[in-house]
Order: C-alpha cells, then sequence, then structure tokens
DNA sequence: CGGTGGATCTTCT
DNA sequence: GAAGATCCACCGA
C-alpha cells in the first residue's frame, strides 16, 4: 500500500437544506465540475472526488434521454439525490440528480477515511486501486441499489464542499453515442483518476 | 504499458 | 435479442 501523500481537506462545512439543494439544482456540467475537490464520505468511508462525468436530458448518452423508465425514476425526482444502477450486470454507479433529469457520474474518489473498509470490500491492497473507477468506487463504499433514490443530506451520506481546485476537462469514457462534448473533469494532476487527461 | 476478450444480467427494443 | 456510463486477466511489446 501506498502512502497517501495527498494533504487533508479537514474542515470543510457539510452541504445540507437549501445550500444542497441549491448547489445540484443546476445544469449538469457545471455541478460535475464545481464537485471536484469536494469530500464525500457514505457510512463514514469515502475522500475527496477527483473524476466526475455529467449527463443530460438532451443527451443521446444519458438514460433520462428516451424519457422516465422503472430504471432511471431516480433522474426525474428532486435535485440533491442520489441515482443507482447496475452497470454491465456486475458493477453498481453512483449519480448526483442535477436540474431536469440530469445527473453527475461519480467516478473517482482519492481515498482518505474509511480505508480499512475499502480494503476488505474491494479485496485489494493497493491503495490506488480502492476508488479510481465508477464500479470500483461503489464497490470501496458499499454502495447497491437500496441507496437509489435517498437524499444527499441525510445519513448514511456527507458531502462536504472544498477550497476550489484546478480542474480539466476531457471526453466521457464508455460511451458510444454523443461523444464529442468534454463532459468528464478531473482534478489537475491526481494520481487516482480512473485514467489520464490528454 | 497498451490492446483484447470474457464475465454477467438488467433494461429496453 | 442486443447493448451496455465496467473491471480484470491475459497477451504481446
Amino acid at each position: 500500500m501506498t502512502p497517501n501523500d495527498q494533504p487533508l481537506s479537514i474542515g470543510s462545512p457539510p452541504l445540507t437544506g437549501p445550500a444542497l439543494a441549491a448547489f445540484f439544482s443546476r445544469d449538469a456540467v457545471v455541478v460535475a465540475s464545481d464537485l471536484i475537490g469536494s469530500r464525500l464520505t457514505i457510512a463514514g468511508a469515502g475522500g475527496r472526488i477527483v473524476e466526475t462525468e455529467a449527463y443530460r436530458p438532451d443527451d443521446e448518452a444519458s438514460h433520462s434521454f428516451r424519457g422516465p423508465t422503472a430504471r432511471n425514476a431516480a433522474m426525474f425526482g428532486p435535485a440533491g439525490r442520489v441515482y443507482i444502477y447496475r452497470s454491465y450486470g456486475i458493477h453498481w454507479c453512483l449519480n448526483f440528480v442535477c436540474k431536469a433529469a440530469s445527473a453527475v457520474l461519480i467516478r473517482a474518489l482519492e481515498p482518505e477515511s474509511g480505508i480499512e473498509d475499502m480494503i476488505r470490500r474491494r479485496g485489494v491492497a493497493n491503495f490506488i486501486d480502492l476508488c479510481n473507477g465508477p464500479g470500483k468506487l461503489t464497490q470501496a463504499l458499499g454502495v447497491d441499489i437500496s441507496l437509489n433514490g435517498l437524499a444527499l443530506d441525510a445519513a448514511p451520506f456527507e458531502i462536504g464542499m472544498a477550497e476550489p481546485v484546478p480542474v480539466v476537462a476531457g471526453k466521457r469514457i464508455g460511451i458510444t453515442k454523443n461523444v464529442e462534448p468534454l463532459w468528464r473533469f478531473g482534478a489537475v494532476g491526481s494520481r487516482f483518476v480512473s485514467r489520464r487527461f490528454p
């Protein structure tokens, strides 16, 4: 296990209530960028968000593009809740719902707390591989469909806003439609992203 | 290190 | 019936 040589951003206030609603009731592209550097924990396990992607209703790659279904119902609900879905029959993916059937996919975290829980759930000892991908991240944090639709300002979630950090944008990963928009965002220079940015 | 193929199953056509 | 917002093992360089 490699040591974490990044300073912890302790002391960022939890984002709750009207402030949380205001933050997420915006375009997913803006929210996805603003989330970089913030802190997410679920039942005490989590860290700094270093990679996100935005998905919008006018976006052919988005689950909400063809309207509401049983699966994507949470995307059409209030902003500031989570949308969770099964990916490739195997993994869970975690999204934060934003304005008007848009959402932000949480793709990578820099682990900070609950490291032992993450290692146990992931079954790997390599620190860098704990949360550097959307499926790995949900496995490390114990996320499954039972959390779908829950609000982000109540247990087991905690969101903390951090000081702004430099952000880089790139093309989204793993999609085949609407591939051109630069709606993937990452913390500049982070070693904890799922893939390097060009 | 980069590319490739299999796993696995829900969702929508 | 096919595709999919992924991960991992394995191959070759």
